[in-house]
DNA sequence: TAGGTTATGGCACGGGGTGCCACTCGTAAA
DNA sequence: TTTACGAGTGGCACCCCGTGCCATAACCTA
């Protein structure tokens, strides 16, 4: 009942993307009675009107939370939660799609600005760099209130549905990352030949999967500490074993800091890595110092 | 009414893991009726029962395809689906723990399989290899009916439920493959320091994304051509352009087939990688070589 | 043949999600 | 001020997914 149409899943959520006034193309979740797309050309609902639906809004989503962590996902009704946000069931499902929304509020909202953020970058900067950047958005939105990400992380481990549900969640930043990627691999003329959408894609999950990881230690942690300088680091740890792919290693800064050769030996295998700009007899050095010793790497 | 414990998903799916005849321990899915565990002691249920059991499980899938494909997912109720298998509404779900697992039947089994393979590595296999043959195990799976595959992504680009529930599905694979390379990187004392646990997430997950491209760009094409040499060839290409990172090119099989020495240049970084059984002026003479040209590098 | 186990059919119930209609309220136009 | 319009809401009814419960039939073991 939701028409062949939606085949992209978060094509539906940008009705105008930086719709004027706020949110107030995106009135919260306007999913039923299709065809709704409410013109957007006067804005006739007032501030004072879509202030108020968004504090119902918020209302209805801290009342599920506190039902939720209370008495559980699962006992707790959709008619509890609107009793306890003051409205009528019907109302709950104008501002929320499922039962699972109420507890992931902002991912529209953040899907909307990870986009306006892909959208706004420069052409200078490599994409996979925007698309960390991106990232960063969704990672702020947990960080901005990290007592009600703990407890929702809590509910997400123990609800089957509402760990799918949020994996749905993050997939669509994988897809639209995957996406941009895509767009701009080939663009980018960096890489001769194999510029495989294969990349792309693997690209995109990688800096997702690092995000996950530490959102999850993160939020493991109890919240504590700085979540945006951590998966900074994780972004460093990356470009660092990855770097020599798709040449990522952030086109102008960190290359700079980089050393211009580096060598490590582990498993059998020796590796150097090198910038082109380095002289050929620097980087002969390095090699042979690496086939000399035998014990491990330089460690990060 | 899944109790606190199931935090991890698919623990409960493993009853015995390899549990003595085939799927006696696993029939099916019994997911209602708490505390089923059929003991899996003595398997009262000799073979025809659990045959046929098997049977109506398959006529159900049958039935629930055909219906899905010919009437659209939303449309089909699950009354018709077990009229159409001649069985009653009840049944259904005594097969299926949803609609949606109806499309889907064979994840649970594909994931006992895959951690089968993962349990049955051998010592000397690179964690990173595993976890590519596990994934291998999934891909087979959509292999071995290219058109029911077909239809299914057909059907799950089209209906948001079926494609949240697939997502699902392969994030179970991810978590697996990443608990596993959390397990085995340590072991396998190859880095030094820094055996981040982040990067167990980034490299599963890109295992995961490299299945994903594959498989998708051959359902596109109509499950037409050898998928698994594709995905071989994906991970080749994911080996080359992240290989240098956490030495992952293949300990001992594939390093014989491969030369002992590979250079290749991109995107202002040359990188050379080489066993150290190789001799050391081989090496020299391969990073010479790379420093020289200009042209792309040697093509997989 | 008797007793126990397993799969099934059928019923009823809770609850999520949706369509529909009437109502209210606030704003813009007459 | 009155009127018209549009957005949000409340309430009702409906469909259908998923589950607990119980009776029954089929099958294996003793």
């Amino acid at each position: 009942m939701r028409g062949p149409d939606d085949t992209t899943g978060w094509a539906g959520v940008f009705p105008g993307l930086a719709s004027g006034a706020g949110r107030a193309g995106v009135p919260g979740a306007p999913p039923a009675e299709m065809q709704y797309v409410p013109h957007m050309s006067q804005p006739r609902s007032t501030a004072r009107t879509t202030a108020q639906r968004h504090r119902v809004r918020q209302e209805l989503a801290t009342a599920a939370m506190h039902l939720f962590s209370t008495k559980g996902y699962e006992a707790t009704t959709v008619d509890e939660i609107a009793a306890a946000a003051g409205v009528a069931r019907r109302t709950f499902f104008r501002h929320f799609r499922s039962k699972e929304e109420a507890i992931f509020p902002d991912h529209d909202d953040t899907l909307v600005r990870v986009q306006a953020v892909l959208d706004s970058a420069e052409q200078g900067e490599h994409p996979l760099d925007t698309v960390c950047r991106g990232i960063t958005e969704v990672l702020r939105m947990y960080a901005e209130s990290p007592e009600v990400s703990v407890e929702r992380y809590r509910l997400t481990r123990e609800v089957p549905a509402l760990r799918e549900h949020e994996i749905a969640s993050v997939a669509r930043y994988d897809r639209l990352f995957t996406r941009y990627l895509l767009g701009h691999f080939d663009e980018a003329a960096h890489r001769a030949g194999d510029d495989d959408p294969l990349l792309a894609e693997v690209a995109a999950s990688a800096v997702v999967a690092a995000h996950n990881h530490v959102l999850r230690r993160w939020l493991r942690a109890g919240g504590k500490g700085d979540v945006e300088a951590q998966l900074n680091h994780a972004f460093d740890v990356i470009r660092e074993t990855f770097g020599t792919g798709m040449g990522v290693g952030r086109t102008e800064p960190a290359a700079k800091a980089a050393p211009a050769v580096r060598e490590s030996r582990a498993g059998g295998v020796v590796v150097a890595v090198a910038r082109t700009d380095a002289s050929p007899a620097e980087v002969l050095r390095a090699i042979e110092k690496a086939l000399e010793t035998d014990e491990p790497p330089t460690g990060a």
